[in-house]
DNA sequence: TAACAGGCAGTTTTT
DNA sequence: CTGCCTGTTA
């Protein structure tokens, strides 16, 4: 056995010098299972990489090691450290440092035949949520069920929560009792069974089908045994139930194999990962994973990585002292080596246009006190939800602050993207039925929904793919002579691009972005989006065929780096036998099914970037894994963070508590946490109450300064002007325009109503209906509590509340 | 067949 | 107040 101990003295070691003790622990102990408690900012990125360095230095063969994580964009960056640790060549060769789902999608190509998943074939696509959503929408039709009961989008959720844990839809009907789960389950099975004569997999599959895959065919396990010897999964507190089953089977866990020489420490499996920062349990992450790693692997060692390299004392300081508040964790101590630093400012703002200002004074104010020159670059806002971006953004404008948003749609879900791509997923599998209903009348050729109406009722008659049913056309008695052609034509265009399926002949693109920019022009597509440009009624409009031309070089890059050796299921020399059973498919089809898939596995195409020179808007889930010299994180309240519909359960609020806890430890210098004391929620201005995470933050190590009161110099109507006034309820022109501002300003007609108002009074709210008031505050910010017929009691601001009274 | 009005709901997001 | 979906109308 290899003892790295003796053979490295660690201080002369280039991958081990620069480490801190936990840190080589972490690096060096490569044998048995192992739990690496990865505290934010503690270099997590850099001990794995030396890890795997090391592995491969010590003679583990590098195709043996299998790095897993979940964005692409985490695995790049691994595999780029790696490199770069040891250098291009014959080392790396093999190392496979890829995501959960491209794994599973290259194992069910590669195994699908023999595998025995019922109709899995190996050439499926990958449906996302827009694919999956309009197949469902269909489904839902066919079973004669209305959209407005069993609305796609949560019955997708349902089905995607059945499929995270791991119940297939036969193991979902056997334990749905009452009639909604039943009813759920239904559509379940025709859901599932619409996509496998489509010839797809949702992205949930390609994690079910595998550990399904994995469970079921002792081949398959045997053949990735003998591969992987060593695991490592990156960011394990987000696995969910059916990625822990893949991880478990491939190296062999629960019960070791008969007959196995299973090494009494268990199987090399290294985990890395923070229960403090799981932010994703609401889509499947399950935090026991992490939590009950050592029961699951009674020899486990762990490491805990606590000392953190890079936010400053306080704001370390106020990160612990909030999560010690959560009680479903492993604690860590936090520390840093680097003492003092400025403490976290805790600001309360009187509205949200207020707080915006306030967060743009920080900015300013941090790039130019800060000893050494912040660019804006180095700075983010942060909020629980997209809807809060808004005022921020109008602040920073005026403010002249630039700034880009991290959100947005990416590059490949744009419309006209999507449509290019349907018709490249037609041309590469014929029997993709969404794809194909997707352009079929995109742009406008004729074929209108009646049109298309039948011949789907014919496909699914006659049990054929709809591209099928349309050959044949001609049968249907009932379709227009206009339809008819038009359809013949959309056939033969397709045709034209296949080669009637075969991908040969002179008159067929003999490269990808040949046939890209085919499909493009061929099928209207070009003109269509030209002609939207030239009209230029929206900027959207204005990028399209713009986006389309990026598309066609999406593909020609694509098509000079594409490999077609660097597969991750590739298995060197073991299973060369079995590649001969597959018919041999045509180069094209090959390349452009390469360059579907690598687009279907790769969702942030212009990812969280920050653009140069410019502060970053994102959400608190979008900053997980990013640092900034000085953040801003807002909208600190009740209903906001903890949000409204997060706050059911205990592990729902510590999962928002985790989510703050994250916005707060991206902070390397300058944080500023605000919260508003109104805030316009959907069109209504609301009283808030301040989050109940700020009284968990450590007085001692936070400035708190509370805004709400001084802002009377700075706005002339605001405020106290009309506090004890009760504005009557305006009808007609006047209410709809009934913004604060407006209410605000000085109309004596709107205080008659002031003082009248008492408890017992009946009165009529805009939104909640008729109510009756229970109490009344005065003074500052008077406000009524008021019991609603509909709605309940509520809390008003009298200032801003449209009450009108009735009696 | 497309454009438009009206109704309704309204976290977080990767693959 | 938005955006999305549905159903209706020219």
């Amino acid at each position: 056995m290899r003892d790295p101990f003796e053979s490295h003295a660690p201080d002369h070691d280039p991958l081990l010098k620069d480490l801190t003790a936990p840190q080589r622990e972490a690096v060096l102990l490569t044998e048995g299972p192992l739990l690496v408690l990865a505290a934010a900012g503690s270099g997590k990125t850099r001990v794995i990489t030396r890890r795997i360095a090391h592995l491969i230095r010590m003679g583990v063969p590098a195709w043996s090691i299998l790095a897993l994580t979940f964005t692409n964009k985490a695995a790049g960056e691994m595999r780029q450290r790696v490199t770069t640790l040891l250098g291009e060549g014959r080392h790396t060769r093999g190392l496979t440092v890829s995501t959960f789902h491209a794994l599973c999608a290259r194992l069910l190509r590669k195994y699908a035949d023999i595998a025995n998943l019922p109709g899995l074939k190996p050439d499926f696509a990958i449906y996302d949520t827009s694919d999956q959503t309009s197949l469902l929408k269909r489904v839902i039709a066919d079973m004669s069920l209305s959209t407005s009961n069993w609305p796609p989008r949560s019955v997708l959720s349902a089905i995607s929560n059945a499929k995270n844990e791991m119940l297939t839809a036969e193991a979902f009907a056997a334990r749905a009792t009452d009639f909604y789960s039943r009813s759920i389950s239904r559509i379940y099975t025709a859901y599932e069974k619409a996509l496998r004569n489509a010839g797809a997999v949702d992205f949930d599959d390609l994690l079910l089908l595998t550990a399904t895959m994995l469970e079921r065919s002792r081949e398959v396990r045997d053949d990735c045994h003998r591969r992987w010897q060593y695991l490592l999964i990156d960011e394990y507190q987000d696995t969910n139930r059916a990625q822990f089953k893949i991880a478990s089977l491939l190296v062999g866990l629960p019960e070791p194999l008969p007959g196995e020489d299973q090494d009494s420490r268990g199987p090399n499996v290294c985990v890395v990962g923070d229960p403090d920062q799981a932010i994703y349990g609401w889509r499947g992450a399950d935090i026991s994973n992490i939590l009950d790693f050592e029961q699951n692997y009674p020899a486990a060692r762990v490491v805990t990585l606590g000392e953190n390299f890079r936010s400053t004392a306080p704001i370390l300081a106020a990160a612990d002292t909030l999560i010690r508040n959560n009680q479903r964790r492993k604690h860590k101590d936090l520390f840093t080596s680097t003492p003092g630093g400025e403490k976290p400012l805790v600001v309360t703002a009187r509205d949200e246009q207020h707080e915006a200002v306030l967060v743009t004074d920080f900015l300013r104010r941090t790039r130019q006190e800060s000893e050494s020159p912040l660019g804006w670059r180095d700075m983010a806002v942060f909020y629980r939800t997209n809807s809060l971006s808004r005022v921020m953004e109008d602040a920073l404008r005026s403010a002249g602050i630039p700034y880009t948003i991290a959100r947005g749609t990416s590059f490949f879900e744009r419309e006209e993207v999507r449509n290019a791509l349907a018709y490249l997923r037609v041309v590469a599998n014929p029997a993709d039925d969404v794809s194909l209903a997707r352009i079929i009348n995109t742009p406008s050729r004729g074929i209108g929904d009646t049109s298309v109406e039948r011949v789907q009722t014919l496909a699914s008659t006659s049990g054929t793919p709809l591209l099928e049913a349309m050959r044949s056309a001609s049968e249907i008695a009932d379709l227009s002579a206009r339809a008819r052609s038009s359809i013949a034509s959309f056939v033969a265009m397709i045709d034209g691009w296949t080669g009637a399926g075969t991908f040969m002949g002179s008159q067929i693109s003999s490269s990808l972005s040949d046939l890209v920019e085919r499909v493009i022009r061929e099928s209207g597509l070009e003109a269509h989006y030209l002609a939207l440009s030239k009209a230029g009624k929206s900027e959207a409009d204005l990028e399209r065929p713009e986006n389309l031309s990026e598309l066609v070089s999406s593909a020609r890059q694509f098509e000079n780096e594409f490999d077609p050796d660097s597969d991750p299921a590739f298995f060197p020399g073991a299973d060369a036998a079995r590649d001969g059973r597959l018919a041999p498919i045509p180069p094209l089809l090959a390349m452009l099914r390469a360059y579907l898939e690598s687009i279907a596995l790769v969702a942030d195409a212009d990812a969280v970037d920050p653009e140069q020179g410019s502060v970053t808007l994102m959400t608190l889930h979008a900053a997980k894994g990013l640092e900034f010299k000085a953040v801003a994180i807002i909208g600190l309240e009740e209903g906001l963070l903890p949000h409204s519909r997060a706050q059911t359960s205990d592990a729902e609020l510590e999962e928002e508590r985790r989510l703050f806890f994250v916005g707060i430890t991206r902070a390397m210098r300058h944080l500023q946490i605000s919260s508003s004391r109104y805030r316009t929620i959907r069109g209504i201005p609301e009283r808030t109450i301040q989050s109940r995470f700020i009284e968990e933050l450590p007085r001692e190590h936070v400035r708190f300064s509370d805004q709400a009161d001084l802002m009377a110099d700075a706005d002339p109507f605001g405020d106290d002007a009309f506090v004890d006034e009760l504005p009557t309820s305006r009808h007609g022109a006047g209410q709809r325009t009934g913004t604060p501002a407006t209410l605000r300003q000085s109309d004596p007609a709107q205080g008659r109503a002031a003082g009248t108002l008492t408890a017992g009074s009946l009165v009529r709210h805009p939104q909640f209906g008729e109510g009756k008031v229970l109490s009344v505050t005065g003074g500052m910010g008077a406000r009524a509590t008021v019991q609603f017929k509909s709605v309940g009691t509520k809390t008003l601001v009298l200032q801003y509340a449209r009450l009108s009274r009735i009696g």
